[in-house]
DNA sequence: AAGGCTATGTAGCGCCCGCTACAAGAGGAA
DNA sequence: TTCCTCTTGTAGCGGGCGCTACATAGCCTT
């Protein structure tokens, strides 16, 4: 069969997924692609594009779960709406983004080509989808989305370093959650 | 001269605030150090645990980075708290720690040895930093030292991806920064 | 002085890395 | 048929990796 770049991101952009960037050397990408690292080369040229193109992709598939999650309806406030994104955010097939979604980050702040332009991709998405789910009556619906964005990102992170209940005080405090 | 944890730490703690975790090998860790891979491997027994070591001892330098930082005065109110722990991070002093960070962070969620121990280390300590920077005549100190902690990390991780101005309205519309 | 322990240098092991040289099969064009 | 291009397999290169074997110089104890 012939291979191309099409059918291989799925597959590579899977194995990611599961075993994060970091140890993403070519030949365990090429085993999980079914080739060998001598085709993954012949078809991007050098590991750095292959990555880049991959992180695009794996935007893509963010946008698309996230496309799929969006009910039609807006949510009644804005407690309603953080909860419903974080709800989101603890769904299975969202874990494994979470996981890839740190490595990305360190990537873009050391200026790894790709890892900018993706993570920025995902967080424009994510915003959208945001401001799509927020109360149809919200005085400031732009700004409370990028309110509601700040708290969500910084609940995610505290949460990654076993600070997860300072991020639910946090969020009890700022009267966006409920106890 | 004689070697020891205690003297080599400080120069392994440059060299990886200065180049990052992720690519810090043996090698390039021994020559910053002024000493051979072989004399890292005899003192710290193998690289994890000199990277364990290694961490614990850049949290500390952390805390000690935030001690030197720590004015004996409180702030007057929550927004003025913000902008001067926003202050603070933007020294350049910090910067090498915030470039470090999500190398961290990253390590954390992937689980790898130490990572997410010295982390929650040093949250720990810049959410007592801040507990001690809140208004002596705050509703809620705890709360809302918790609360600011997990804006400022949002913000942090935003502006890490390209979103600092969604960060910066966020802050905005949340009434902790004032255009 | 003799022996042992600690600290260090030199050399190299086996392994994985990204990548390449070279040959060959397949399929279309002349 | 005869080429020629596209795709793929096999093998391997140079280099970095973590780590180790071995020898040795210096010091401390007896």
């Amino acid at each position: 069969m012939q291979l191309s770049r099409e059918t291989l991101l799925p597959k590579l952009a899977a194995h990611v997924l599961e075993h994060g960037l970091g140890g993403a050397s070519l030949r365990p990408l090429a085993k999980a692609a079914g080739t060998s690292d001598r085709m993954l080369i012949y078809h991007f040229g050098n590991k750095e594009t292959l990555i880049t193109e991959l992180l695009g992709y794996i935007a893509e598939l963010y946008s698309g779960a996230l496309d799929a999650a969006l009910g039609s309806d807006r949510a009644a406030t804005r407690q309603e709406c953080l909860a419903r994104i974080l709800a989101e955010g603890s769904k299975p097939e969202m874990q494994a983004f979470l996981v890839l979604w740190w490595d990305i980050v360190a990537g873009a702040t050391r200026g790894v080509p790709g890892y900018h332009d993706a993570a920025q991709a995902m967080m424009t998405r994510q915003l959208v989808w945001l401001e799509g789910q927020m109360p149809a009556d919200d005085p400031d619906p732009a700004g409370g989305a990028r309110y509601l964005m700040t708290m969500i990102e910084g609940a995610l992170m505290l949460s990654a370093v076993g600070h997860g209940d300072t991020a639910q005080q946090g969020l009890l405090a700022s009267g966006l959650a409920a106890s």
